[in-house]
DNA sequence: GCAGTCACG
DNA sequence: ACGTACGTGACTGCG
């Protein structure tokens, strides 16, 4: 009998979706596992010394392999959905949804596709004629339509009564369509979870990403999307306990910069946000204001991104003068930054990668582009990487390393599921709490580094009714009892 | 299959 | 003179 072979691009997973065994008729799986065995194997040799010849050799045999059967079990745990909840929440938002509808509606005095950009763009401009500055933001997209994304509707908000409705109306829509229908569908019925399958090899910082569904963009930034995030809960006799690795990319950016202001920020506990401020502003820490505060944090990550001052207007709405200055400032009382950051993009231009703390490598050829703009991308992408990207080592060790303690010591207790610096675990609220300081333990030690790290735990019923949870502070030694 | 938009870290 | 913060995945519309 002659079989198909599926192509090695199937295989590899090349092009959208990999074909796996559960797509084939159950008579051609055997044939099929033959095949993905030998392409395995004839692949070895040749990869063995691609890595080698990377150095990546340990990464890969020390990081990302051990990093698989942690990931397989992750997937096949799942986490709980509570259904009937989630039903509710849909039936209210679609209730919404279609008021929203009928309204906006009214005001066009005709009904069209709100979901359709192009429709809208041509309501609003059109028909509407609201006026955004064209100075200020180009605002046409590709298809020559002005744009209707949030920013624009944001600063169109007050002209007309229809753009809060239509914000809601996205707002809503979203939630309904990528969370409260897609993920019901995706629930097992069986056990009442979904499982999420992790990606390992996507993201070219060396991050994880999640699909089907994608569990690491749940929302939690509005109210409604924390109800959203309610749905997901401990199962019947456990809690959920997220432990939350606070600032590891400005830690990480810290130690690789061997900055002794950010290194002293972090030794003393203090607020990395309201030292940038403070240094920033040459004012005491004391005097640091809260607007002081939240330029200084948008700087800060922006730092991290590669940003330019124009970037730092747009976001902060300071004007681009003073946005400049302030950036200015920063590299004068952060220079050590400033040249980790020069260091790191001109060995991308000699060598055509950036590297983590592991090794882990990210080519960037278009860094030698002589066209401005991809070029400038490529310096971002240069600086970012070795920030997100050793970040991102740091979690893998904590995960592998703790899922050897689970094992071990607590098989009750369960990881499952990472979102980039956090780790979401179920089990008794009792063996959580026993095994805390442990868990803490290990993810603030998965790499020595220069800034300490810091871990914040929740405890809580669901994902999002999450209370935090100190650990009981370190008796010193046991105090001996009175003598009985 | 791309474009536009928006959810997360 | 250029375009403008990094990394993802999912949904809807449209040709």
């Amino acid at each position: 009998m002659q079989v198909e072979l599926p192509s090695v691009q199937s295989l590899l997973g090349i092009g959208r979706k990999a074909i796996t065994m559960a797509d084939l008729p159950i008579p051609n799986c055997g044939s099929y596992a033959c095949s993905e065995a030998l392409l395995v194997e004839r692949l070895v040799p040749i990869l063995a010394v691609e890595l080698d010849e990377a150095s990546q050799t340990a990464l890969f045999r020390d990081v990302e392999m051990p990093l698989v059967p942690v990931l397989a079990d992750m997937e096949r745990v799942g986490i709980a959905v509570d259904l009937p909840y989630l039903a509710e929440l849909g039936r209210e938002l679609q209730t919404r949804i279609a008021n929203l509808e009928a309204e906006i509606y009214g005001h066009v005095g005709h009904e069209f596709n709100i979901a359709s950009t192009q429709r809208l763009s041509d309501v609003l401009f059109g028909e509407l004629h609201l006026e955004i500055d064209k100075r200020k933001r180009r605002s046409k997209t590709k298809t020559g339509h002005i744009s209707t994304g949030s920013e624009v509707l944001e600063e169109l908000r007050g002209t007309h009564p229809i753009i809060d409705l239509i914000l809601e109306h996205r707002h809503l829509q979203k939630l309904q369509g990528t969370y409260v229908d897609a993920l019901q569908e995706l629930v097992d019925p069986n056990t009442g979870r979904v499982h999420t399958s992790f990606n390992q090899t996507g993201a070219a910082t060396g991050r994880l990403s999640s699909s089907d569904p994608n569990l690491q963009n749940i929302p939690i930034r509005t109210d409604i999307g924390k109800r959203v995030r309610r749905a997901f809960i401990a199962r019947e006799g456990s809690v959920l306990l997220s432990a939350d690795y606070s600032q590891i990319e400005l830690r990480v950016l810290a130690h690789m910069a061997d900055d002794p202001t950010l290194l002293e920020a972090f030794e003393q506990g203090e607020d990395p946000h309201a030292v940038t401020a403070a240094e920033v502003l040459g004012i005491p820490f004391e005097s640091v204001t809260s607007d002081h505060r939240r330029i200084a944090k948008m700087v800060n990550y922006g730092v991290l991104y590669g940003m330019s001052d124009y970037g730092l207007a747009e976001r902060t709405g300071l004007p681009s003068a003073d946005a400049s200055g302030f950036i200015q400032r920063y590299f004068q009382r952060f220079g050590t930054v400033k040249a980790f950051q020069d260091n790191v993009i001109s060995k991308a231009e000699d060598d055509g990668y950036a590297e983590t703390l592991l090794g882990r490598r990210r080519y960037l050829p278009e860094i030698r582009s002589r066209i401005f703009g991809v070029r400038q991308a490529a310096i971002r992408q240069t600086v970012n990487a070795p920030i997100q990207g050793s970040a991102s080592d740091i979690v893998k060790i904590a995960m592998i390393r703790v899922a050897y303690f689970l094992e071990r010591e607590a098989p009750e207790v369960r990881m499952l599921l990472q979102v980039h610096d956090e780790l979401l675990f179920e089990g008794p609220q009792a063996e959580l709490q026993r095994i805390a300081p442990d868990l803490v333990e290990i993810m603030i030690g998965a790499l020595d580094m220069k800034a300490r790290l810091h871990v914040d735990l929740k405890i809580g019923p669901n994902w999002e009714d999450m209370k935090p949870y100190i650990l009981p502070s370190a008796a010193p030694l046991a105090i001996p009892a009175a003598s009985a």
